[in-house]
DNA sequence: CTAATAATCAAACGTTCGTTGGAGTATGCG
DNA sequence: CGCATACTCCAACGAACGTTTGATTATTAG
């Protein structure tokens, strides 16, 4: 009777283990983080997050035997996407709770927001206002497939690599708030830094499009143009 | 450049692993969930989790090298603690996320709640009006200083080993719910079934004050006797 | 003081995990 | 058809992990 009570508590404890197995590697961790952009093939996730294709697939493959993510098949590639907003919020919380606790992390995080004027001094709520106001202009600088799959309202899509291509679209005038795939992502800092040297009022917004919607914000999934 | 970046997110990803690997290990999320019930000394989490007390030691350093717990030396005793709410916040959550996503785990929860009239037919809100009101009576069935250290408003403390000796004090008019640990723990189940054995209109609810609490609710410190 | 308790440390075991290389499977193209 | 692409499966390596054993450090009791 003990014994069973303690068969039984081990079981459902090491289901929950299962999920903690699959994010006690970076890699993982990162293809995660990838997803939350949105569904891509496997190559595509091996080459952001640098990693060889075999490696990718095998990490996916754990991924997969937690049930956080899915895989598609179409043509020759293999679609993964995560298996609902569940493993996005969830990956929110562990990145929280990392940032809350590890200070070799939050001195990490500081160290990139070294300029600390590039941070928007903005709560979530007031950018939005402020976006719907057209006071600001929010730019969205990741690939157009991860904002096409998803995007802050009243943002525009404007890919890092085509920034300097597009100056002419930007307003001087006005404060231009970049975001990317979050606070590990390092395109919006760079498009800042940028937009800053050529005499915009530019800032980073740390937000992905995971942040925003975990805390309950809306996310537009359709081009707006 | 294009490398610096990257070793600056393996980096980012590395420290969100660290919290990874502290909850890959089923004894280690036993461990945690001991821990969200207040502190207790190694010796007391070793028996609980029925682990000898070199291994709660090992997993224990585990875990304060994440920060997700931390020490008090007393006397011969070490009391071991969560460093704040959101380590039980994060509990709660990987734990949905796996009920949400294993049908395993789901599987052996149903298995648990077989008798399903056993369950609380209630929500969190609807079980804290009717206690306030009086129409149902809410036991803790968990050791006293587990009671002591925090629990349900309402509630009053009713020790499963104590319980069959005080049965006098409970009505079999109004029913009663019993609640312990959480999903995982055994004791409110088996005093739900000891009292619906005795003639009582007895209910498990699911909750603990972990749960409770990452619900936003209120929990009570003080023994109201 | 010595003896006993509570806990940690150090070493060692078998196991699992991350990663790589090679082979194998399905799909699309010419 | 044959070849290239995209991916998965399998085997193998070293590294890291979970667990146990024995020795070691604090603290209390007598």
């Amino acid at each position: 009777m003990e014994n069973s009570g303690r068969q039984v508590k081990d079981l459902l404890y090491a289901q929950v283990a299962r999920i903690g197995k699959a994010v006690c590697s970076p890699k993982r961790l990162e293809l995660i983080d990838l997803l939350c952009q949105g569904e891509k093939p496997v190559e595509r996730l091996a080459a952001e997050a640098q990693i060889s294709l075999k490696l990718a697939s095998a990490h996916l493959k754990e991924l997969r035997q937690a049930h956080m993510v899915e895989a598609r098949k179409e043509g020759k590639n293999v679609y993964y996407r995560l298996t609902g907003e569940a493993v996005a919020d969830f990956w929110v919380a562990i990145r929280s709770l990392a940032e809350d606790r590890l200070l070799d992390l939050r001195a990490a995080l500081a160290k990139l927001a070294e300029h600390a004027h590039e941070l928007t001094p903005m709560s979530r709520e007031e950018l939005l206002a402020r976006a719907k106001n057209g006071d600001v202009v929010v730019l969205d600088v990741r690939p157009p497939s991860e904002f096409a799959s998803g995007h802050l309202p009243y943002a525009q899509s404007m890919p890092l690599d085509q920034l300097k291509k597009r100056l002419a679209d930007l307003p001087r005038d006005k404060p231009v708030v970049a975001y990317c795939r979050g606070p590990f992502c390092l395109m919006s800092k760079e498009a800042v830094e940028y937009l800053n040297q050529q005499g915009f009022h530019a800032f980073r917004f740390e937000d992905g499009v995971a942040e925003w919607r975990a805390h309950g914000l809306p996310v537009e999934t359709a081009p707006p143009l």
